[in-house]
DNA sequence: GTTTTTGTTTAAAG
DNA sequence: TCTTTAAACAAAAA
């Protein structure tokens, strides 16, 4: 469950249910997904200390714990779980252990990563991350996006640009700004680019208000029924699927047009 | 058996 | 230096 809306309902559950408790223990279950820090520095800056604040920065999650944080990223199909003290989950790769209970990182296609870093701007620096995607102001999205010829859909999902926006809600946000995903960024005007990032807060906000469940998403977003031959919401056209920067797209051909070839 | 997938990283080529 | 494409990672669902 992995873009930004999904990776803020883990950290609301980390705050909501781990903050102030105390760490007991800690496992690696799969060494592979351990990206920095040891599995012994990691005992060391944790078992012992209290759960501080969660904070996420695009689709990262960083928890304080005593004078370090514990850093986790679901890859493509991790999901955080607190479970009892003998419960499990059917692929278990990192377990925190707390006085009662635990936290544990789920993740059968094992894309996650977990590790342990001292600060916040450490992260940033390290995995060259870009403004957080929900918070950036239109201003500085404009600034990111300045001076690049590529498609606009590649350069959405470029982490290092924008922090926390994926496939699905890029093709939220092209759709519902009649943009087609394919457009050239140097022949989007300003003032349209600047609505693209105000779109992309906005397709995130609506997400999150919902509890990242499509279903309950207003009439009229793409991702209620995402789909290559399903209906578009707008116009009824039946959605095409194309392959833009290695990612399947999903657009509307009527709604989505492409002034130049691209 | 084949294809596809809410992600990231690396290499290669233009 | 920038852009584009492909592959790799790995497992499960369609
Ligand atoms: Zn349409």
């Amino acid at each position: 469950m992995p873009e930004l809306p999904e990776v803020e309902m883990a950290r609301m559950l980390v705050q909501d249910r781990l903050n102030g408790k105390r760490v007991a223990s800690l496992q690696v279950k799969d060494h592979k997904m351990l990206t920095n820090g040891s599995e012994r520095t990691m005992r060391e800056a944790f078992i012992g200390r209290s759960v501080g604040d969660a904070h996420r920065h695009g689709k990262n999650l960083l928890v304080r714990i005593g004078d370090d944080h514990l850093f986790i990223h679901l890859g493509m199909s991790g999901s955080l779980h607190l479970v009892d003290d003998r419960e499990t989950t059917p692929h278990e790769r990192l377990r925190l252990g707390l006085d009662e209970g635990a936290l544990v990182l789920d993740d059968p296609r094992r894309f996650g990563r977990f590790g342990l870093y001292h600060r916040l701007e450490d992260l940033l620096t390290e995995r060259d991350l870009g403004p957080d995607a929900l918070t950036m102001s239109d201003k500085v999205f404009v600034s990111q996006m300045a001076g690049r010829r590529g498609s606009i859909k590649p350069l959405l999902l470029d982490q290092s640009l924008i922090a926390g926006v994926g496939n699905l809600y890029a093709d939220e946000t092209l759709f519902q700004e009649h943009l087609h995903p394919a457009t050239k960024a140097d022949t989007i005007p300003e003032a349209n680019m600047a609505r693209l990032g105000k779109r992309v807060r906005k397709v995130l906000e609506a997400s999150i208000s919902v509890r990242t469940e499509f279903s309950r998403l207003p009439e009229g977003f793409l991702l209620r029924d995402r789909r290559e031959g399903a209906a578009c919401p707008r116009c009824s056209t039946e959605l095409a699927a194309i392959r833009i920067g290695g990612r399947t797209t999903i657009l509307c051909p009527e709604c989505q047009s492409l002034r130049t070839k691209p």
